[in-house]
DNA sequence: ACCTGAACACCGTTCAAGT
DNA sequence: ACCTGAACACCGTTCAAGT
């Protein structure tokens, strides 16, 4: 083992960002089914081995691509305005990273994410918190409350979880004695959906929530 | 194409059930990357091409593990007790199903579900909602809301977001300048988290949104 | 330090054939 | 209807070798 070099993994370096972004890049042309060592390596003119002096192997590339992802998030971080303001700036920007990068974001809930650039993002939306009036020892667990909410708001939508194939054509169509909420709701659920009204409806309320939880 | 046919991703049967069983149990022994059509037909004595009349293929294997898992959350949604109570059985179940196929699990946050079990526990979901007191223009959007929070949690939980590698040794050690709100929650954040206590208090949170955003 | 080339043990899937 | 067997075009990774 390598005891005393540079850990293969995280070795910086141009031609590991150059790695990363043709990863980034063929997921988001051909599905994270089509990022594959042979195909990285051919996108920028090298053989398959090459990539493992960078990267570390598969896994390695993908969690590369989650921290190229996550830099993406940084400038939303220097928005300006008041703290709810700079909260949901940051929640608009997660679900704007999903939408440019659909097929890769399902990494972003599968893997911890610890390179110093997230953990800025982080400490910033805990002094946030605090700010705001959250009582310290519920800080970190807001936090993953909300986080957990943003992230899997964008992955159901990009992921299609919000929109099962037939929806409006076979939820009308269903039995009212088997399914009675669906037919009491019959007129709510054949509306269509805008999901950026949706998403900033989901907000308020987790500003509501945050705005009267510890103020009563 | 077998247009008259019947679609062999949906096909009942007992051979189905048989090849779906034993790839989650693949997938629960040895992780999702190992449930191959080849592993799968193995387990039950078969060969890889006897799987594509039953579910139509890799695609399919992978929606028929979900739609077994949701089978297993059917149980929870006959719980008595107060609608508060059933909400918060159906999400405790939710999270228990990850624990038990934490690997599997994944595969619920990408994959719409549109199975009939499904359906019967949405609407089920649905009526709670109605009955505690939300518009109805608001219920199927607080429903996603919901859902996306426990599947989020529940998935985070057991692919390890919350527990980035290193956490306790290396969040300690953080410079204060760059990172001074974890400076200042230094305390809270050297505490050991007891995940069950922090699931139930993001229960008593979306309880306490829903019981005070519609009625003042 | 960085990269190549050949080889190994795997994949999912098509196709023609059996019963 | 259900299953098999051989074949095809892929994978990630090891290893020995080059510069």
């Amino acid at each position: 083992m390598p005891r005393g070099g540079v850990d293969p993994r995280t070795g910086g370096g141009e031609r590991r960002r150059e790695i990363l972004d043709a990863a980034l890049a063929i997921a988001d042309e051909q599905g994270l089914g089509a990022v594959t060592m042979r195909a990285v390596a051919a996108r920028i003119g090298l053989t398959p081995m090459a990539l493992y002096s960078h990267v570390g192997g598969k896994e390695g590339l993908l969690d590369g691509i989650v921290e190229r992802m996550l830099a993406d998030l940084l400038p939303s971080l220097q928005a300006s305005g008041s703290l709810e303001d700079r909260l949901r700036s940051l929640a608009r920007a997660v679900r704007g990273l999903a939408r440019r990068h659909p097929s890769a974001f399902a990494l972003m809930l599968s893997r911890p994410s610890v390179t110093p650039e997230s953990l800025r993002e982080l400490d910033a939306l805990y002094q946030a918190l605090l700010d705001i009036g959250v009582p310290r020892e519920h800080v970190p667990r807001v936090e993953r409350m909300l986080s957990t909410f943003t992230l899997g708001f964008a992955a159901s939508e990009v992921n299609g979880r919000f929109q099962p194939r037939d929806a409006r054509t076979s939820r009308s169509r269903l039995d009212p004695d088997t399914y009675p909420a669906h037919a009491a709701l019959r007129d709510v659920l054949e509306q269509k959906i805008d999901w950026d009204d949706e998403y900033e409806a989901d907000l308020d309320d987790l500003a509501h929530l945050l705005a009267t939880r510890w103020s009563g």
